[in-house]
DNA sequence: CATGAATGAGGTTTCATTCAT
DNA sequence: TATGAATGAAACCTCATTCAT
């Protein structure tokens, strides 16, 4: 839960997230188009508008600067489902993560793509402290259908492996863009997985919603 | 369809398939423990045995050798669940199907985050060539799903998603070990999959199977 | 002769002084410990509770904190032995000052260690006052040298060369720590040293001295 | 006694040893005109003809040129002295010694203020290897004064000091060369420690030497 | 007087690839 | 066929110094 410490000369903290924002803003489009070892910090600096010493004035190492961006793109993403464990019934709850999710991730899909490629170069330490990130979106699916089941709502035997699961199935939208883009729209494919879920937590939902769609 | 095309200076047919071998051969371990990037030619060379010079005599460039490799573990993943579709019963079929990926995923579990992670470093056709590969395993189970909504065993909507999905949810065995591996074994992350997957696609079996596991 | 001329943007003498005062403070420990290029102004900075900026407003570059160092350095390790002139017998004024002389740079060894070493990085100029200051120290010995010549005690043939011999075996005990120190105490260092002074200076001294101790 | 191990990628010991000549000897110059930290690896490949890759292909670091060049200049000063312990009279042996010595120092005087001045960026193992070979000359030294203390001809008390001394007499005339040159030449330096150090070795020789020459 | 952000040249080292042997 | 020496561009990072505040 320690937060990742990273080295800065620069004492005023307004500053330094001002400056490692703009490092950040200047490296995503670099990293997300010629990944990681093939950017180079001068480029990182061109792109951000400054110079490669300043970069270091703010961050310790251009791991550092993979670090936050994950880290902020992690951030982002999870954001889109923060309250949803607050919605009653189960049911709705669900069907709106899966949804809200869903396109979260197609928002950010460079980004998704990019952390399943990348945060291999990061330190334990980096890496672990992202992992957690990704632990508090399962989290909520979690509460969600922790509840469903209490309410007798949802018939799932494991679930804190299916809230991982869905988790997945939303990172799929992005790393198999390749292919899915080929045969579904996004809401073909909300619609679908939505489907998929709600059948497989063994709610009655599932059969109705799979009637008015169909799919391709 | 077409081949990738790798640069060689030999006209033996059998000669470069040897050395091509030793090459990835002594390539993968490297590769696997210190990535794509951080391995140099000189290293694979040394682990495989060779020079630097010959290496270059079979191969064209470092990527190609990360080509092969890949390649090769694709293709050693996808035998696993070869001949499946012959199976009569979809049930069963599908059953085993499940069963047969997700252990032949934990089998090259190394190879399956890598190809997640480094696949970005390959040029497009290259790319494109193993995402056939990966279309074949998915081929296989679009049959015995279709062939299962044709015996009305399964009320799937969308048979080509639900079979890219069940290649995911395997490959989720891989890159997501670093939670999995802390709460299931193989064989509980198995049974789990396998009631999720076959209660998603409508099967009575789903009920069935759920009731004597208690997962964990 | 000429005063080595350091910039400042003060007109403050006294406050010029304490601050350098400061900043040598600061720098001696990193100095000594990891060098003059391994330390960054920075660092001194730090060590010496200045900022950077202030730093150079007390003095021109980094070579003159070197400077002020180990001016100071030698000044200090010179007063020791200063005012040993005064003393009547040339036996027991030239016995003194190797006395005095080798505690002297028994306690300012890392210094005079560091001199030898980083001196080179010093300019022209600032290395000829250094010199001169070393000078000083010879010409006290030699002195002392000169009138236990005309008192017939001594038999030197070159005063000079004899005095600035007997500097630098002081100075050997420093710089040739690593051998000196795992065979002598510093009392056995410089109870052999006198020996071997006084021996070469031809006084009957050497040989009396020489019998109760057993060195090692 | 262990020997410092430094990478190389080629196995031909014949062409390692003839490259890292051409290394040092292209450094060598540089390092003595601009000090160690003051040459850049680049410099030094310009000056001995090779690429900056090619020397990396030899050596495993800058530090290691450094370490070869120092050790070579030892080496080389060493030689000198070798095989004077075979001379029978240990007054003549001594004298030749002390003669020979500061002929080597002389000869390679660069190079030895070079050693004292840079030998700190060595690290631990390195130095303590160049240690010994100092070590080795002072041997040398060291059974000329015991057969002289055995045959009574000299009056020495601790030995392995004296010898060290002896050392250090010579290095003198390198590093105090801003002093020493401008009043002696080399024959007079010599001529002057030869009498000092007999004299200091309590030997009747001494006061014979003294009476021709009339130093400065 | 005091600060520390900003600079950009330059440091060491690595590496994929070629080519003469 | 096989070798491995050679290359040189480019990687990351540091640092003394300045100057606007």
């Amino acid at each position: 839960m320690a937060q990742v410490k990273i080295r800065t000369y620069s004492k005023e903290k307004q500053l330094v997230n001002e400056r490692r924002q703009q490092i950040t803003k200047g490296a995503l489009h670099l990293f997300l188009k010629n990944g990681y070892h093939q950017t180079s910090v001068r480029q990182i600096a061109e792109a951000s508008g400054m110079s490669v010493g300043s970069i270091y004035h703010y961050i310790g190492s251009k791991e550092d600067i993979l670090y936050l961006l994950i880290e902020e793109g992690l951030e982002k993403t999870l954001s889109s489902i923060r309250g949803l464990q607050e919605i009653a019934d189960p049911v709705e709850a669900l069907s709106k993560a899966v949804d809200k999710w869903n396109r979260s991730i197609d928002e950010f899909q460079d980004m998704t793509v990019f952390a399943y490629q990348e945060m291999r170069n990061l330190n334990h330490e980096m890496r672990t402290r992202l992992q957690e990130i990704d632990m508090r979106a399962a989290a909520i699916f979690e509460r969600i259908l922790s509840e469903g089941v209490r309410q007798d709502k949802f018939h799932v035997e494991n679930v804190k492996l299916f809230a991982h699961t869905m988790l997945v199935l939303g990172h799929m939208w992005a790393f198999r863009r390749w292919f899915l883009r080929r045969h579904y729209t996004l809401e073909q494919y909300i619609q679908l997985q939505k489907q998929l879920i709600l059948s497989a937590a063994g709610t009655a939902k599932a059969q109705e919603d799979s009637t008015p769609s169909k799919g391709r």
